[in-house]
RNA sequence: GGUCGGGUGGCCGAGAGGCUAGGCAGAGGUCUGCAAAACCUCCCACAGCGGUUCGAAUCCGCUCUCGACCUCCA
């Protein structure tokens, strides 16, 4: 059995019941991350968004291939040098050594974050056979020219034969053309400016470069999405995704590469995530409005007073929808850190309550299967995590009140209890995926404390109570701390 | 300039014609040797100005304002 789920369809601006191709069976495809840089702490939050949407679509009982590519080879420069490899040149580095080095950062943070990997996550430069066939196809039914060893997607006769150009990104065709006539002057190769490249001969001191039936070069900008969602989830599948930034032009000459090679729309379903605001402006680096996940983390920011753990970090995107902007400050991030201790204590206590339940359903027991529902349904509208976060909340006071005794154990059932037990259980720690991260927490305070004890024991073998400082440390070994006297002074390590 | 989307209480943020969002902060209370935690109660906001309506934060118009895209961008 599989939840009815409602989506926001980019492509009609509106919600939709969702109907999957195949039944009980849904194909992703989210747009990856460019490996030329460290992650941008906005492609933290695109991808944790849709990690949720990917476990909760798992959760609601559909079998889900998620697909999210890395790309590692295409992107232009504005002096029409690729990406990847300018980053080679700045660091010397061979341009697949920059790719592997960003991907390994890419992987690591998407762990700190504690999201999923994606069922296929494929490379652009593993799947260049696969991006000439589509060039060819696109060429084959006329959608394409070839000029100079490039080819080009030719938009006015896709527009022509009533090909929807702009709908997605909610561009009118018309207006496409004009404000493209005025600078047609500025193009090189291309006929019309809307058009884009699918193949690029690449000049001499291009670092990436393949053999095509036109020339050597690399493919286009958009081609790579394109080519191997179609290879990995078929010409039509169900739910592409990506940061509403990427609209236009990606995501509407992904349509266009698609419908131009076989005439099918790519995906049924558009999903875009909202931008993160710092301080209620756009974080842009040459205005110095920017943070970076490591500076979030360790504090080390002009922008925040302290630093925040990563659950925090994720805790905090989890109360806004995916699809509004979310503006961090500092104060924001203190009152999320509040709530996710709050919320995870409750959590960690949730094993250690053994009170006498009633043994029969009561009428308490109606008010909170009530709320587990409505903390599930409000994940079916267009994954509302934030309304879910504020029933999962109303739990956890119902989890205090039975903890403290302000609600009696046997106004509860027993079924009943072990359902909202499980129920957090797995809410939070599957679908929202917050794992308890703050164990690093209490290290730290492991290390104040383990300090003032061993200060303290210090005093006392300053007296040569010898007695008192064995015992210390006797009892230490027991509670799994083992003391170490050395020449300058005494450390610990945990056994 | 064009297109699209926002402006909600002290702060962050859901909601979207009549019905409690939630978190954080603040006030009072219960508990406690004192704290902390937890629980209870209170704090009833929707940028401005018009309009539609029995009724608008929610619909319409205008104004102000913020953001995204139009060029690589999550």
């Amino acid at each position: 059995m599989t939840r009815q789920l409602k989506l926001f369809n980019s492509l009609k601006r509106e919600k939709e019941e969702f109907i999957p191709i195949q039944e009980g069976k849904i194909g992703m495809y989210v747009c990856g991350p460019t490996v030329y840089s460290d992650v941008h702490l906005g492609n933290c939050r695109t991808f944790v968004s849709f990690d949720i949407i990917y476990r909760y679509l798992v959760y609601a009982g559909y079998k889900v291939r998620y697909v999210r590519n890395i790309t590692d080879v295409g992107h232009l420069l504005d002096d029409g040098e690729d990406r990847m490899s300018r980053g080679a040149r700045l660091d010397q580095l061979e341009p697949m050594e920059v790719a592997q080095r960003y991907t390994v950062g890419f992987h690591d943070m998407m762990r700190t974050f504690n999201t999923k990997a994606p069922s296929i996550e494929p490379r652009a430069t593993g799947h260049i056979i696969e991006q000439i066939k589509m060039v060819e196809d696109i060429l084959a039914r006329g959608y394409a020219y070839v000029k100079e060893g490039s080819v080009y997607f030719n938009t006015p006769k896709f527009i022509a034969d009533g090909y929807p150009y702009g709908e997605l990104s909610g561009r009118v065709i018309d207006e496409l053309l004009n404000e493209s006539r005025d600078n047609l002057k500025n193009q090189d190769e291309k006929n019309h400016p809307s058009d884009f490249a699918l193949w690029i001969k690449a000049s001499e001191e291009h670092l990436m470069r393949w053999s095509s039936p036109w020339s050597v070069g690399f493919p286009g900008w958009h081609l790579e999405c394109s080519a191997m969602s179609t290879k990995y989830l078929g010409e039509t599948f169900d739910i592409h995704g990506g940061g509403n930034d990427l609209k236009f032009p990606h995501h509407e000459n992904e349509i266009a590469q698609s419908m131009g090679s076989c005439s099918k729309a790519p995906a049924n379903y558009w999903l875009h995530t909202n931008m993160l605001l710092l301080n209620g402006k756009k974080m842009s680096k040459s205005e110095g409005n920017t943070i970076s996940p490591a500076e979030l983390f360790s504090g080390n920011s002009k922008h925040i007073t302290k630093g925040y753990s990563p659950m925090t970090v994720k805790f905090f995107f989890l109360q806004a929808h995916y699809r509004s902007p979310l503006d961090i400050t500092d104060e924001a991030l203190q009152a999320a850190e509040k709530g996710y201790k709050r919320l995870i204590e409750a959590i960690k206590a949730l094993d250690s309550i053994t009170l006498a339940f009633s043994l029969s359903p009561t009428i308490k027991d109606k008010e909170i299967l009530n709320i587990i529902e409505e903390s599930i349904s409000h994940m079916d509208d267009d994954f509302n995590v934030p309304n879910s976060l504020a029933s999962v909340f109303e739990l956890i006071s119902i989890v205090n009140s039975l903890k403290d005794g302000h609600i009696a154990a046997t106004d509860v059932s027993i079924d009943c209890w072990n359902n909202m037990k499980s129920h957090l259980t797995d809410i939070v720690y599957s679908v929202f995926a917050l794992n308890n991260d703050l164990e690093a927490e209490s290290s730290k305070s492991l290390d104040g404390l383990m300090k003032l004890i061993l200060e303290l024991r210090a005093d006392v073998r300053d007296r040569k109570d010898w007695l008192t400082a064995d015992k210390i440390r006797d009892s230490l070994k027991d509670a799994g701390v083992q003391v170490k006297d050395g020449k300058d002074g005494t450390t610990w390590s945990l056994i």
